[in-house]
DNA sequence: AATGAATGAGTCTTCATTCAT
DNA sequence: TATGAATGAAGACTCATTCAT
């Protein structure tokens, strides 16, 4: 016996440990069983298909990352200090599993259209949060009435994705956490109502 | 600079098209060179392989593009009247071209580590562009002092970026070009002084 | 004797079912076990492989179908009506089992040299109650001296065969038993007309 | 250049020579390649999958099986002498080419009811053959007028097939050509003394 | 006797690239 | 320059069989 967990996970956790080393297009199904301790044939007792693989491998590590984003934001008290906890903890934990970043940043792009749209399913879960928290913010007065929440979301989204990205090609040499709080400047001080007029 | 051969130009406007049409993964060789009315074997006189196509394609379109922009850009005074033209010009050139714009926001993000590094050192082009105008704002006081460039930078990549890529998925059912302002709207009110305190 | 153990029985009629259901290539071990409701490894206390299901299937279907026969035939004095009988009593067993026609004229002719081989030799039972009809007909004088038994016993089993698998791959649409007396009269007469009336 | 014949001609006889030798099952695409003497890509060129080549295989052999018996029977003026000719053509067309005699008689009705319903449909060209033969004799008064032509098709080619395969079955070892008379007797006179002389 | 999770060998097909003409 | 027929490497998935319980 290799391993405790439950093949599901053992084999998903392999997954990324295989992309993140060899690249998407080199990630084979027989390395990932190997690399999980497992036969190839395991593998799909588990899993329907290689794509079902990365689909399940998004969900597992999405669903963990949103659970402890909205863990981390349900005791904040306004939507700004909710949109601050969610970038530090978006960067937290991405800066604390560089295997997961670089797969999730980097490979599972390259995966074709039918993928990413499933994949696009799955992250919809967490642009909710963030829809939430606009929302709350106009509601609360915080954020302008004139925000557009869509658009609000994609600048938040986006520009996280983008920070992202740019620091794991830059092969994660700075400290992405650090810049959260300039991350949340420009995204509050564009957010709340101009003293300017 | 690069050749201008006829062929080369229609080789690249054909997988334009059949990228478009077919998808990346799809856009087999011997397609783009029926496409562009040549043999196979013609491809490889003007391109070294495949991948080579591909960056070219960025190039030359990407070249165009900023160009343009520049063009846009020139004759404005101050920084936020030109990230205001660079936003809408930016739509507007994606506007008119939608096999471009799913060739670029889709289909050639699913191409491996190494294009997608390649096609990234063509972007820096596109993004120094970014930098000077953010500079510029910084130096006429147009801008926040403390204003990080590198991030305001990756915040208006990345939205924009995620804005046209939400729109192509969509289907380009709405208008991107009425959505400047409020893009606009949302970087500067980040970037200016704040005036609460 | 083979054993009769109520599983050994229960799983070959669980294979008829899955194969007359989804096709030789289709009729994986997995299958026939949930059919027979017992686990994948129980056939494997019964049967050598899945080899040793399609012989003893067709052992035991068949060794009821030369039971049945040899009996239906024992009381008839002459050769011709011996035939006759044999014929109709084939007709008419594959007319009441559908499914194991199926199988029997279609399915398991897909399987591999070995198991063909195999399954003729079960076969051999069958043809030679034809031979000894033939041989009686021939010693009474019914039938032609000169009458090669060999050759009358494979037009006998070709016939009837061919025309059982023309009938099943016509979905059973018409009457296989009706034909009797006409298949008969090809052998016994011929083409041309009898003179003998 | 290793061959005159053109590549697609090339690829089925290297088909009929490998499963001849190896079997169905064990007649890959690479084996087929190698001895056609070409790279494997080479076969997709001229057929859409391995199926397609098999199809072909027998829509090759049977359509010049077809014309030759054709050929042969079209200067024959009754209807006996057609069957006459027509079963002596294609046992000598078998005989001549063991390996032809092997891949049809056992070999390819291992493949899958999808393609065994397809090369039914090449078989059709000859089964009409035979259907003519007899409406002939029909007509001409040779045959008997209320002969079944569906089952006296039936009866030809049951016997015939199986006679062959019996012959290949047990390793060619004997002649089938000179079983031709015995067999055109058993159709014609049946299995009494015909009375005619 | 019975279970069923685990095994791992085996193959068709695609497509970027070459090179003789 | 231009052609296009030929190349050949590479990988996801199935399923009969085993064996620890």
């Amino acid at each position: 016996m290799r391993q405790k967990k439950p093949k599901f996970i053992q084999i998903i956790d392999a997954a990324v440990i295989v992309i993140a080393e060899n690249g998407y297009h080199q990630a084979q199904v027989s390395k990932i069983a190997k690399q999980a301790g497992v036969a190839d044939g395991t593998i799909y007792l588990y899993f329907k298909n290689k794509e079902d693989i990365l689909v399940s491998l998004f969900q597992e590590k999405m669903g963990v990352f949103i659970e402890k984003i909205e863990e981390e934001i349900k005791d904040k008290t306004n939507a700004a200090d909710k949109l601050y906890s969610l970038i530090e903890k978006h960067f937290t934990l991405l800066s604390e599993d560089h295997q997961l970043a670089v797969v999730t940043q980097l490979e599972l792009r390259q995966s074709n259209k039918d993928l990413r749209l499933r994949i696009n399913e799955v992250l919809k879960g967490y642009l909710n949060v963030v829809d939430k928290i606009i929302q709350e913010g106009k509601e609360s007065g915080e954020f302008r009435q004139d925000l557009d929440v869509r658009l609000a979301r994609q600048m938040i989204f986006g520009t996280i994705d983008e920070t992202v990205t740019t620091w794991v090609m830059n092969e994660q040499k700075y400290s992405l956490v650090n810049q959260t709080k300039k991350v949340h400047d420009l995204f509050v001080y564009g957010f709340v109502t101009p003293k300017t007029s």
